[in-house]
DNA sequence: GAAGATTGAGCGCTCAATCTTC
DNA sequence: GAAGATTGAGCGCTCAATCTTC
């Protein structure tokens, strides 16, 4: 069995602190660093299309939200990981790159309503497939059935942390 | 069996792109979504401490080296996941409150080496106790026997993006 | 010229304060 | 007053340019 980085850190753990159960580490150390090197090789798929990740972010939840491929300000917040201020600023961004529209909702003044435009729908489109290919690819040291049991640990991880689906 | 927050996701996806696979979206999509909730719930701990995540970071890697706890600055940056410039300022701020002091190498005047104070030892070996006891709650939800094949997945798909033990 | 660290510009985030609408 | 979004200050990062030492 091959070692990684967080392997290494382990071993020096229980070298200096035999005392101390670092296990833990194991994991949350190991969802750390996944995370970050699958974020940047993702990036370098993002190129090629001139997308940042957090573009691809928010025209994703548009788009797999389906017609009218509109959503709230607020509810494109509760989907994502990020906040309001954040949000605003993504919005402006991608208004700006004629991605999105963004209209005062009619029924309720204080909301703003989020649409994809034609353009962004096709650009996103065509973006999800070769993203899911690409993320495919990223997983392939792992066998089917090591893939279902991975999402499996991760789900009962994620809803011990609080996490739950609002669809 | 709960479904968590990238379940949704899915459903989503299944239903508005039959076409396209979006499995691999219940893998990463889980790791980024557990890798931000346990970033900001371990927040919540080192507050205790008054310290930030990345300070913890840095005080552990020239811990976990053992004595002299002392790394270059070269090897902090290896070891971490950001760039040589964050380096830099971390221990800008790190040096500023005590907790490590920076030297040139006198054996290699382009190098800089940084070492653990006393205050700062004295801060990390409490820290990561209380550390490592949180992080064991964090995963609470996972019987023993479902953290050791969590960790070994991860593992397996950390090789698999290229990441290795250098110890 | 290369190795190693630092600097400064620019980016996207958080947080608290603010504005508008209910 | 609360709900919903925006604003602006501050933070820590990346990246490319730079400086010192080899």
């Amino acid at each position: 069995m091959n070692r990684d980085a967080v392997d290494g850190m382990l071993a020096q753990w229980r070298d200096q602190r035999p005392d101390v159960d670092t296990s833990p580490i194991g994991i949350v150390g190991r969802v750390s660093r996944a995370a970050r090197l699958l974020e940047r090789k993702l990036q370098d798929n993002y190129d090629r299309y001139g997308l940042q990740g957090w573009e691809f972010d928010v025209l994703a939840t548009l788009r797999r939200a389906g017609k009218p491929y509109r959503l709230t300000a607020g509810q494109l917040v509760a989907s994502s990981m990020v906040t309001s201020g954040a949000i605003t600023n993504r919005i402006d961004r991608l208004a700006g790159r004629g991605l999105v529209t963004r209209e005062v909702d009619p029924g309720n003044r204080r909301s703003v309503l989020i649409t994809l435009t034609p353009a962004g729908r096709k650009l996103v489109d065509e973006v999800v497939v070769a993203h899911t290919a690409y993320e495919a690819g990223l997983l392939s040291a792992l066998s089917p059935r090591q893939r279902d049991q991975l999402a499996g640990l991760l789900r009962t991880l994620l809803v011990g942390l609080g996490d739950q689906a609002t669809h």
